[in-house]
DNA sequence: TTTAATTACTATATTAAAGTAGAAATTACA
DNA sequence: TGTAATTTCTACTTTAATATAGTAATTAAA
């Protein structure tokens, strides 16, 4: 896959705020809402609020709310925060082998490829996918 | 990353057998030439004889050779070996949610970075690799 | 025909991602 | 002030990918 599980629930829960703007929602609501295991959940949350990207509110009628305008928040954002990759992986590994002095094979072509998604995660936002 | 690790470890064996063409080379040689662990990259390539990308001899003296022309072989036909994901895998998830007729959110454009990654691993011979 | 070097097979171990469980901290409200 | 509903914290479990270990099967060559 292109990104992995966890950064697809966190963009999902966010499309989800995005619609429910200025509503706070539970994460038992949003677990249910969008079929995603409800313990494992609110460890998701819990980032994405760390992130500022929500806002929390604990306690009685506690729940979650968009913390920014939707066409403020791009894919990257979220994703970035779920991930531990180093950003210029090839096929030779970790930079020690592969960088940009000593370029492996396939460096420019996935490089391509790598910029490609990257833009795309860049320039989408949020607000997109509500609408 | 695009591709997982033992992908990338098949790319590159396929990548020294095809610079070592016509040669026998044994797993304990790739396994050093390459720095793959010899345990792991002898199931590798136990996989690739059987998808009849390399020759294997058995026995005394025994390896293995390319079994193609290096510009017949695409990485799509590599990658596809070690991987088990649907092919059509949005945010969300597996085609239950997200296909083409109820499509996610993200699915065009998903679709659209996904067809440049997969165009270019069908559009890159090994040949490209050597040279 | 024996030996040594190899591939092939099967089982187990390690690691990282995903998922689960329990309880502490917080807060609205009766 | 007590209770119930919530987020947050910490620990554990499961699963899949990667890695390791041991041995069987094969084969060239002495």
């Amino acid at each position: 896959m292109i990104i992995n599980k966890t950064q697809s629930y966190a963009i999902r829960v966010l499309e989800l705020l995005a619609q429910k703007k200025d509503i706070l929602i539970s994460a038992k609501k949003i677990s249910q809402n969008l079929d995603i295991p409800y313990k494992y959940l609110t460890r998701v949350m819990t980032k994405l609020s760390e992130s500022q990207l929500v806002n929390s509110y604990r306690g009685k009628d506690g729940g979650f709310m968009i913390a920014k305008e939707p066409s403020e928040i791009k894919l990257k954002d979220i994703i970035d925060i779920f991930s531990n990759e180093s950003p210029h992986q090839c096929i030779y590994g970790d930079g020690s082998i592969c960088s940009q002095k000593t370029k492996c094979t396939l460096h420019d072509k996935w490089q391509n490829s790598k910029e490609s998604i990257n833009e795309s995660f860049l320039n989408t936002t949020i607000q997109e996918l509500v609408k």
